[in-house]
RNA sequence: GGCCCCGUCGUCUAGAGGCCCAGGACGCCGCCCUCUCAAGGCGGUAGCGCCGGUUCGAAUCCGGUCGGGGCUACCA
C-alpha cells in the first residue's frame, strides 16, 4: 500500500455523465496506478435532488465500466459510513466544533442586506461581506429578537490561500476574493463545504482530483483542512488537488445529459462497450504517450501519471466513440461478442428472453459476420434481424423494395428461385455458385444489380451482413420462401426487359 | 463586474528551445478491395489565436492582448 486514497464522490442526482465518468476512470487510474485506495462516497445531501434510483445506478454503471472501488458502499471500509445521509451526526458534531473553537460563526446577514451595504459603498464586489463577524452582543441579541436563525460561516484566514494544484500548477487566492462561506444552514443542515472536505479528511483522503469546476472551491477548503487538523478532528497531512478539464459537448457548451452519448446509461443502452466508452473517455484529457491510444484500463493504469492529463477541455466526439467501440468490438472473442449480444437482441424484441438451443447456435454462427462491421450493439442485434425473426413477422423496408424490387427484379428472382431449388447442398459457396452462373454470367447483370433483389428479397433490406453466407444460415426453406413471397408479390412473369 | 483556469489541424492529441517548413487518430475527400453496408489498405485536406520580448534559434520561456470557460447560493 503506497497510503495514496483517492475518492471519487457523485451526487446521485441522475445519471452519470461522461464528465462525471471521466473523473472517476482518472482517480481509479491514478489509484490503481500509485497501489493506493480508491474509495467510492456518494454526496446525496441534497435530498430534494438525491434518489435512491440513482443511488443503485452509480453503484451499477460504476461496476459495469469495471471501476472497481476498495472501500464504499456495498463493500464497506474503515472510515464509512460511504453514503453522507448516512452522517449527518458527524456533520453537526464537527460544526459545533467549528464554531465552538471559533473557526466558525454564526451569521444573521440576508442576501438582501449584503448586497445593501456593498451598494452604499460604491462596492461592485458580489458576494458575502464577513459582516458578521464580530458582533456585539447587543447585535446579537437585536438578531435574536427579531427570530432569525443564523447560518453557520467558516472564518477564512487573513492570509492568501496558495496551492500547488497536481496538474495546474501553483494558484494564488487573496484573502479579499474568498470571503467567508457557509457550512450549515440556519435549520442546522450541513452543507457541501463543510460536508466534502470533512469526509475528505476522515476518510484520510491523500488526492483529489475532480472537475474543474471546484477548482475555485479549493481556497475555502484548504483553510478547513487545516482547522480540523488543529482541532485533532483530522490528522494526516493536506490532501493534495488537482482539477481536471471538462467535457464539453456541441459548441462550448458543458454536455448536456439529454445531449447523445451524454449519459453513461445512453451509451450503455446504444449499445456501447465498457471497453470503448472508458478508452475514448480515457483520450479526453490524457495521453498514454506516443502515437498511441489503443488500450485497456490496466494498461491506462499502469501508465497514469498527473503530467500526462491536460489542462484544457476537450469535446465529446460520438464520431470517434463510435470508431473505437468499434474496434473494441472486433477485438472480442467470438463467443464473447455473442454472449453480449444477447442481450440486445433480446431487448430489440428480435430474440425471445429464453431462446431456444437452436437460436443459440444460429447467433454463435451469425455473430461473426456482424461483428466485425457493426460499431455498437444494437447495431449488430440490428443487422441480425431478419434471421431470427419468425417468418410471419419477417417484413421487407418499403424503401429498400422501392429500389430494388420493381418489375425489372422478375426475371432476377425467378432465375434465382430455380437453381437455387435444386441445390442439393445449401451453402454460402454453393448458393454463390449458382447465383453467379445464373445471375451474372447467363443474364449477363452486374453483381450488384443481380444480388439486389436478392438481399432485399432475404433480408428485407438493402444492407446485410454477407448474403450468401446469411442465406446459408437463414436455411434452404426460409429463404425459398421469402424469395417465393416476394416474387409473387410482382404479379405474374412479363414478356418485358 | 471581480477572481481563477485554459488557448497546436473542424475534433482528441504528440510535442517539455534546435530531431517540427509540427507527428498520430477521428472527421472529410479520393483511390483500392468488394454481393450491400461496414471493416481493411493507400493517398490527400487541414493547425502552433495575435503582438511584442528573451535567444544564434521558440509551438515550446516571459509579458501583453484577444478569445473561450469556471466560480462568485442557506445546490453539489
Amino acid at each position: 500500500m503506497s497510503g495514496v486514497r483517492v475518492r471519487f464522490a457523485p451526487s446521485p442526482t441522475g445519471d452519470l455523465h461522461v464528465g462525471n465518468i471521466r473523473t472517476a476512470l482518472f482517480d481509479w487510474a491514478f489509484a490503481r496506478h500509485e497501489g493506493g485506495v480508491f474509495v467510492l462516497r456518494l454526496e446525496d445531501t441534497d435530498q430534494a435532488r438525491s434518489t435512491e434510483q440513482s443511488y443503485r445506478g452509480v453503484l451499477d454503471e460504476l461496476r459495469w465500466l469495471g471501476l472497481d472501488w476498495d472501500e464504499g458502499p456495498e463493500v464497506g471500509g474503515l472510515y464509512g459510513p460511504y453514503r453522507q445521509s448516512e452522517r449527518w451526526d458527524i456533520y453537526r458534531e464537527v460544526a459545533a466544533k467549528l464554531h465552538e473553537a471559533g473557526y466558525a460563526y454564526e451569521s444573521y446577514s440576508t442576501d438582501a442586506e449584503v448586497r445593501a451595504r456593498r451598494a452604499a459603498a460604491g462596492d461592485k464586489t458580489q458576494g458575502y461581506d464577513n459582516f458578521d463577524r464580530e458582533l456585539t452582543s447587543a447585535q446579537l441579541s437585536a438578531y435574536q429578537a427579531e427570530g432569525r436563525k443564523p447560518v453557520l460561516r467558516f472564518r477564512m484566514p487573513d492570509e492568501p490561500v496558495v496551492f500547488d494544484d497536481l496538474i495546474r500548477g501553483e494558484v494564488r487566492f487573496e484573502a479579499e476574493h474568498v470571503p467567508d462561506f457557509v457550512l450549515a444552514r440556519a435549520d442546522g443542515f450541513p452543507l457541501y463545504p463543510l460536508v466534502n472536505p470533512v469526509d475528505d479528511a476522515l476518510m484520510r483522503i491523500t488526492h483529489v482530483l475532480r472537475g474543474e469546476d471546484l477548482l475555485a472551491s479549493t481556497p475555502r477548503q484548504l483553510p478547513l483542512h487545516a482547522a480540523l487538523r488543529s482541532l485533532g478532528i483530522a490528522d494526516g497531512p493536506l490532501p493534495r488537488f488537482g482539477h481536471l478539464p471538462f467535457v464539453l459537448g456541441e459548441g462550448n457548451a458543458k454536455l448536456s445529459k439529454r445531449a447523445f452519448g451524454g449519459s453513461l446509461a445512453s451509451m450503455r443502452a446504444d449499445g456501447y462497450l465498457p471497453e470503448g466508452v472508458l478508452n475514448y473517455l480515457a483520450l479526453l484529457g490524457w495521453s498514454i504517450g506516443g502515437d498511441r491510444e489503443l488500450f485497456t484500463p490496466q494498461e491506462m493504469a499502469a501508465a497514469f501519471t498527473l503530467d500526462k492529463v491536460s489542462r484544457n477541455p476537450a469535446h465529446f466526439d460520438v464520431k470517434k466513440l463510435r470508431v473505437i467501440n468499434g474496434i473494441k468490438i472486433r477485438e472480442l472473442a467470438p463467443d464473447d461478442f455473442a454472449k453480449r449480444l444477447l442481450p440486445f437482441l433480446v431487448r430489440r424484441g428480435i430474440f425471445a428472453s429464453s431462446p431456444t438451443d437452436a437460436q443459440l447456435e444460429l447467433l454463435t454462427q451469425a455473430a461473426p459476420l456482424v461483428q466485425e462491421r457493426a460499431a455498437t450493439l444494437v447495431e449488430a442485434a440490428d443487422l441480425l434481424r431478419f434471421l431470427f425473426v419468425v417468418e410471419h413477422h419477417f417484413t421487407i423496408d418499403p424503401a429498400a423494395a422501392a429500389k430494388v424490387l420493381g418489375v425489372p427484379a422478375v426475371p432476377v428472382l425467378d432465375a434465382a428461385l430455380a437453381v437455387l431449388e435444386g441445390l442439393p447442398e445449401w451453402t454460402a459457396t454453393n448458393i454463390q455458385e449458382v447465383l453467379q452462373a445464373a445471375l451474372v454470367e447467363t443474364l449477363e447483370l452486374k453483381p450488384r444489380v443481380a444480388y439486389g433483389p436478392v438481399r432485399v428479397a432475404v433480408t428485407g433490406s438493402t444492407v446485410s451482413p454477407p448474403l450468401f453466407e446469411s442465406m446459408e444460415l437463414l436455411g434452404k426453406d426460409r429463404t425459398l420462401g421469402r424469395l417465393r413471397s416476394a416474387r409473387a408479390g410482382l404479379g405474374s412473369a412479363p414478356a418485358m426487359g
